[in-house]
Order: C-alpha cells, then sequence, then structure tokens
DNA sequence: GTACTGGGCCAC
DNA sequence: AAACGTGGCCCAGTAC
C-alpha cells in the first residue's frame, strides 16, 4: 500500500566498489554526508568506538566517554548504539547532548517486520556488524527514503526521550498538594481515606440502605447494589449514569476522586516529582503503530485535572502546542483525496466536513471521522458512514482497504514503512474482524506518529539552530509530550520565536512525509504559565 | 510473599 | 446509547 514518497529523501545508493576497510567490512554501512562512530561496550565501564567514513572502519578505545562525545559531536556524526535510552541518560547527567543517532534496538524492531525490506537483517552482537546489517536491509528495501527518514526520526525520537526525561516538567509541589487538598482534604497522615472520600464513603453506604461497601471492589458495590434493588448487570460507568438512584451520586464522584488520589495523588508527587521537575519515562516504540509508550509515571495519561501543577519557572513561559485533528488530516494526505484535503484547508477539520454537506454539524462530523478510523460499524457512527464515502471515497477506501488485509491475515504499513505484526489466522470470523478493526486504525495511527516524530525532530533542531547557550537551563527546550501535543519551556522573551519554531517544524514534518501534498497540519499554539491554561485559551 | 487477570478509568 | 483503535496504572481477587 505503500506508493511513492515525494518528501522522502533521495535513494541511496549502493556502493558495490566501496573501500577495504581496516577491522571490519562496513559496505552498507555508510549514508550520504554523515560519518558514523559506532559505540559498543558498556557505558559506564570500558567503550570502544569505531569510525566509519565512506566504506573505511577504525577502532579506537575510548578512556573517558564524556569528553569523547562532547568533542566528536562537534564534527556532526551519527552515533550508533545499542540503544539510546542506555547510552544518554548518562551522558545527559553529564551535560552532553548529541545531535543524532542511530538507535539499534529500535531501528531493528522496525525492520524485522517492515513490508519494504527485503533482505531481513540478521541478529549480530557485534554493534559495528548489526549496524551493516541494517544499513543494508534500508539501502536494498524497496524504498530506501522512506525507511531512511522513518529510522532517523526513530532514532531522534529516543534523543528526544531521554532529554524531556532528564530536562523534566517544570512542577510545583505546592500547587499540586493545593489541588489535591482543596478536592479531597487535607493529606492523611496514615493510610486512611482523606476526607473527602471517607464522607463520600458514608453517603454511598447510607444511600445502599446501610450496606458495608468497599467502594473499591465492584464485586463488594454489585451485591449491595442488587440488595438495594437498584438493577444493574455491572457498575460500569455507562451501566450507573442511566439509573436515578441515591446511590450513584456520591458512587461516581468517589471514583472520580479515589483515582486523582491514586494515580496523581500525594505518592504520585513523592515518586516522581524531584527539584521541582517532573520526570517521567517514555518508552519510544513501546506500542505497536510506532506511537511512544510511557512506563512510570503515566506520562500520557497526565490528567487535566493536575496539569495546572506544570508551572513555568519565573521569567519563563508554556509553550503549549497541539496539532489540531492530526488523524483525520493524516488519513486525507496519505490516500490523496483530495476533497478531504480541501476540507481541511482551513484550521478546523471537521468544519470543512460539514461545509462540504459530509456531516449534519461539527459533531457528527467527528463521530463519522473517529468511525472511520476506529472501525464503527453500528450506532450513531456507523449510519454516517455512508455519507462520508460518498463525499471521501479515497479516503475511506484506504481504511477500508486496511480492514479488509487484516481480517484476510494480511500485513499491513504505515506510510513511511513499519508493518503491523503477522498474527495466525486460524481465527473465528469475530477475531477476524478485531484484528481487520486493528489494522484499519494501525494505518493512521502509526502514520500520525511519524509525523509527530518528524515534529518532535524537527522542533528540537531548530530550538538547537536558534537557541545555541547551555542546555536546558539557560535556552527554550521541549519538556513534555503527548502524542499529537508538545511543550517547550522558554524564557518569556524567547516565547514568540519558539512559537514560530513549532509551526515551521509542522510544515517540514507535513513536507517530509507528504512532500507537495497540499495537505495541511496546523497547530494550535498557546504561550501559558501553566499547563493548565492550555486547554482552556486553545479550545 | 509473587504473578497474573479483569474492572475501572485516565490520556490520545 | 454504547461497542469502536492504542496504551498505563491502581485495585481487588485469585492462583501458586
Amino acid at each position: 500500500m505503500v506508493g511513492e514518497c515525494p518528501g522522502g529523501r533521495g535513494r541511496i545508493s549502493r556502493d558495490a566498489g566501496a573501500s577495504d576497510t581496516l577491522a571490519v567490512d562496513v559496505r552498507g554501512a555508510r549514508e550520504d554526508g554523515a560519518v558514523q562512530i559506532v559505540l559498543s561496550g558498556d557505558p559506564a565501564a570500558g567503550v570502544t568506538a569505531t569510525r566509519v567514513d565512506d566504506g573505511l572502519a577504525s577502532a579506537e578505545r575510548v578512556e573517558d566517554l564524556v569528553e569523547f562525545v562532547r568533542r566528536e559531536d562537534l564534527a556532526r556524526p551519527r552515533w550508533v548504539w545499542s540503544s539510546a535510552s542506555e547510552w544518554l541518560p548518562p551522558l545527559l547527567r553529564a551535560g552532553v547532548r548529541v545531535e543524532r543517532c542511530h538507535d539499534l534496538a529500535l531501528v531493528g524492531a522496525i525492520l524485522a517486520s517492515s513490508q519494504l525490506v527485503t533482505t531481513r537483517p540478521r541478529a549480530f552482537e557485534d554493534p559495528v556488524e548489526r549496524y551493516r546489517e541494517q544499513r543494508i536491509a534500508i539501502e536494498t528495501s524497496r524504498d530506501p527514503g522512506r525507511l531512511e527518514l522513518l529510522t532517523a526520526a526513530e532514532s531522534a525520537g529516543a534523543i528526544i526521550a531521554a532529554e524531556l526525561r532528564a530536562a523534566g516538567l517544570p512542577w510545583s509541589a505546592t500547587e499540586h498538594d493545593r489541588i489535591l487538598t482543596e478536592l479531597l482534604g487535607p493529606r492523611p497522615v496514615g493510610r486512611e481515606r482523606p476526607a473527602v472520600l471517607a464522607a463520600l464513603h458514608e453517603q454511598i453506604e447510607a444511600a445502599l440502605d446501610g450496606a458495608i461497601v468497599n467502594p473499591d471492589s465492584p464485586q463488594s458495590l454489585l451485591a449491595a447494589m442488587r440488595a438495594a434493588g437498584i438493577p444493574v448487570r455491572s457498575t460500569q460507568r455507562w451501566e450507573l449514569r442511566g439509573i436515578d438512584h441515591p446511590a450513584i451520586a456520591p458512587l461516581s464522584e468517589y471514583r472520580s476522586l479515589s483515582r486523582l488520589m491514586t494515580a496523581n495523588g500525594w505518592a504520585w508527587l513523592d515518586t516522581w516529582v524531584s527539584d521541582g521537575r517532573f520526570r517521567p519515562e517514555y518508552v519510544p516504540g513501546g506500542v505497536v503503530t510506532g506511537r511512544w509508550a510511557s512506563s512510570g509515571g503515566g506520562a500520557l495519561q497526565l490528567p487535566m485535572q493536575i496539569r495546572a501543577a506544570a508551572v513555568a519557572d519565573p521569567g519563563w513561559r508554556l509553550v503549549v502546542a497541539d496539532a489540531a485533528q492530526l488523524e483525520p488530516r493524516i488519513l486525507a494526505a496519505m490516500s490523496g483525496d483530495a476533497a478531504m484535503i480541501e476540507a481541511g484547508a482551513g484550521a478546523d477539520f471537521y468544519a470543512g466536513l460539514v461545509e462540504h454537506g459530509a456531516a449534519a454539524d461539527r459533531a457528527q462530523a467527528k463521530v463519522a471521522m473517529l468511525g472511520a478510523m476506529y472501525g464503527a460499524t453500528t450506532g450513531a457512527s456507523g449510519k454516517l458512514m455512508p455519507a462520508l464515502a460518498r463525499a471521501y471515497p479515497r479516503a475511506i477506501s484506504l481504511v477500508e482497504r486496511a480492514a479488509r488485509d487484516g481480517e484476510q491475515g494480511r500485513p499491513v504499513s504505515t506510510w513511511l514503512g513499519r508493518s503491523s505484526p503477522e498474527r495466525a489466522t486460524d481465527w473465528t470470523p469475530t477475531q477476524a474482524r478485531a484484528w481487520g478493526r486493528f489494522t484499519r486504525n494501525f494505518v493512521v495511527q502509526g502514520t500520525a506518529a511519524e509525523w509527530a516524530l518528524c515534529w518532535l525532530g524537527g522542533i528540537r533542531g531548530r530550538l538547537a539552530a536558534a537557541f545555541p547557550g547551555s542546555w536546558p537551563e539557560a535556552v527554550p527546550h521541549l519538556v513534555f509530550f503527548l502524542h499529537d501535543e508538545i511543550v517547550v519551556h522558554t524564557p518569556q522573551e524567547h516565547a514568540e520565536e519558539v512559537a514560530g519554531i513549532v509551526e515551521d517544524a509542522a510544515r517540514d514534518a507535513g513536507r517530509l512525509l507528504f512532500g507537495a501534498s497540499p495537505a495541511t497540519f496546523p497547530v494550535s499554539i498557546a504561550t501559558v504559565r501553566d499547563y493548565g491554561a492550555a486547554k482552556a485559551s486553545v479550545a
């Protein structure tokens, strides 16, 4: 399903006549215009650096990794290492950044399943061999330009993930505590419930005829509710919402506040915030589609309730930007559906759909688009699909095709060539349809993740070029990422320039992926003192 | 005690 | 009104 890539970089020619090498045959391990330095060994102990330059490799023993990287990065090499998450944190702690890298683990995962690859890289322990195999896989693939861009963007993402953690999102423990205290009551000393939760617990039990209930236990709740004559099958929110009973309101309130306390309460604050910074762990490539996952800190689920505790330093601001309706715009661009691209010409994609008469109002347009990308067949969303398919046949047939491929056991690929996993097809029709919904969504979600990686990388590069001071304390820098949203912490006087950089990088990302396509990727930007103010000012 | 699953709910 | 994608985290409950 991947065709021409107008925006991809030029095809990388294989150099059959590459020179002999000093230490190892590195034919295949070259890219245009960059020296590569392969680091092997243990970043905390003995390190060997192998310089790969125009087919020649020379190895040297590195005594002081930090000094070595600081010095060599001035020549703008591409650092090749087993994984950025292993090598970068100690360097960043020592105040050393690198411009670019090749992350063998992340690239290896992409190349292992990409349908563009014709020669699968063999597994090697030695990073020089591993790198050579991966370069060959890229250069001999059906579309080297796309895999070149994807693997570079993925690796840039790995650098950014480490830098986000090292820099941290500015966080006011005082403001966080104020929010918690306002909603829950003062922090309890022992393990008992905070005052507000204890009161809600009592209200729930009173409303359930004085039953003893553990409100954290669905089983306990279900039993008590049925004993009180409430006809429910489960205690899920959507089922409770339709029921008129005095126990429901305090229970909903209890759940919301209880989750706030357990997921992002005082314990979270103690664990994840230090020195005025929230430092979560991001996992680039952690999701099959290529989205980032997180492990510890819950960065990708930071609830709205506490975002106001992300407060810029005195004299600094947060530039908060999100890509407006990213996924539908991605679908429009990758399908080349001129009508859908035209619908997105303005700032509000869904309003464009309404103008085309493809949906009655904005809410319907949104439900219909999400349904098309998620595979809704019934309900309100399903009913709106025919009109959408009539107005935008190319876009809709792209996702339908992806769904059919999945149902029939064929892999699908994102725009840049990340492919869905193989799956045994000894499945029931229901399982086949479920896999079809996955592959349907995979192509759009995965390509949106690729756009976001290019956007992130562009922002980082442009910031580094525009603000050469000491990172992070003296210059604007990325501090947060959330799928289609970024936050830059910046001295107030640079906020406007940063906003321009963020917009320029969004344009760059669109061109990198889709070349001359007229598809646009507008970003909404807010410059704020605290993260909580961003949604309000953007909406 | 640890490992795992499902319910519930947060984010996109 | 509810079935439609990707995750993480906490809790309760169960198996070992």
